[in-house]
DNA sequence: CGACGTGTTGATCTCTCTCAATTAGAGTGG
DNA sequence: CCACTCTAATTGAGAGAGATCAACACGTCG
């Protein structure tokens, strides 16, 4: 993928971005030091990096992870693109979560302090960050609530409601056959803290119901309000809303 | 109690605020308001509101949670003196989550638009908010290994270890007989996913191998290692390290 | 003294896990 | 074009950790 600039970044049309100036984008394309490409199921960051670069999500998906010594992994959550991997870790704290890629992933990478320079010379964008790092707080957050108090039906159901309109909200067209769904039943396991055998039967009872159709990479709500009942969601499942300031 | 100044607050204290400047102080006694006490098991912010603001816990323990519409909770972490309330909140966003007092707790009381001005004329202390609030995500991140992942067992001796921790951390004399301990069972309960039931069977098995002990409000570790094999706790349970850049 | 909150314990029940096999599809090499 | 392999999905059977139901104990408080 040819390098973009940052004028064309997909992260601009999320709300949380307000219009930036010309100055800011040109700030922080200073800061952006280059762009990789990740190839599926590979290792962005490693669990327990202390020297992790900061990224930024441009394309694909990938998620983070903590792993117990005796192999069992919990899925924290799933990154979309626009979302920014390592700012926990390089605020000089030790990483202990991983980062793989779910698909073929682009990053953007920017020095290791372009999270202090932000804040230094561009509050608005550092309030920016700010803000995006209490978002993601808040969607572990849901997945505490559904894995800590909700049946496996419940899980299931909310985690196809909440990243329908994840990725619906990155596509320009409304989602006619669906939206891409690049998890294997693996990952929506290690999401929801199911084994991988409840998640498939339980997956195959909501299909069996036509609440939802899973195929050749691509989800389909097919019984949105059902789903919903099932999830018991308020206001989560949203995207991101509010401008900043 | 009596209000004090910023000079003596006892988050100054905590590693992550690295040696404030005089004019640092002044400005966030300016941000300042007030401070309010509430009562053990008060509301401190009810899910759902969209106006709190912002808060800084002083004195006391709270918590975090969540319900669903028939009322199961889930605790999404436990707060001590020195963390914040309601930061995603005061970004714009609707909250999604309460904050209850555990005990009687003292909070200081910020302006609404405390967290922008900081970022705005105190970037160094905007920075620390986005170190702190970035810090405390990796807390649920370790609360949802936990309950996605854990045992019973198992999740019991992660919480004793880590609560146990942070609050030894707040003290200024080693803990002799145990640090201050003022969850019930159902908050133990609700903090990991668990059934009461379930969580007093599991507390009196621990303690009757001689692991932990609690009575009166306080929490003794009576054989850290076994509990630490337990947990398969890494890096984590430990307070905030380093200092900021 | 009765009411209430918290803790304790026993007896079921069931949701979810583990174990075990099988199927289907993609990729590879001969 | 067909064996061979590997991963993901599927299904059945049995086992178990934890939930639910039901009592009871104990201390505090009005």
């Amino acid at each position: 993928m040819k390098v973009i600039s940052c004028n064309g970044c997909p992260l601009r049309r999320l709300p949380l971005f307000t219009p930036q100036s010309a100055e800011e984008l040109q700030f922080i394309e200073a800061l952006k030091q280059d762009q990789l490409t990740f190839r599926a199921d590979s290792v962005i960051i490693g669990e327990g990096r202390t020297d992790a670069p900061l990224y930024t999500l441009l394309q694909g998906w990938g998620y983070r992870f903590k792993t117990l010594s005796d192999g069992r992994r919990q899925i924290l959550n799933f990154l979309l693109p626009g979302d920014f991997i390592g700012v926990q870790q390089n605020m000089g704290d030790a990483i202990t979560h991983g980062v793989n890629a779910l698909t073929d992933a682009t990053v953007c990478v920017f020095r290791r302090d372009a999270l202090w320079e932000l804040h230094r010379y561009a509050p608005r964008l550092g309030f920016s960050v700010t803000w995006l790092s209490a978002h993601e707080e808040s969607i572990v957050d849901d997945t505490l609530l559904s894995v800590g108090r909700r049946s496996a039906e419940e899980r299931i159901a909310t985690l196809l409601i909440v990243l329908y309109k994840r990725a619906a909200a990155l596509s320009d067209d409304p989602p006619a056959e669906g939206v891409p769904f690049p998890l294997t039943q693996q990952h929506i396991a290690d999401g929801l803290g199911l084994s991988l055998v409840h998640t498939n039967k339980t997956l195959r009872k909501l299909e069996a119901r036509g609440l939802h159709h899973i195929a050749n990479g691509r989800l389909q709500l097919r019984d949105a309000k059902a789903l919903g009942r099932l999830a018991d969601l308020y206001g989560d499942g949203r995207p991101a809303q509010r401008p900043l300031i």
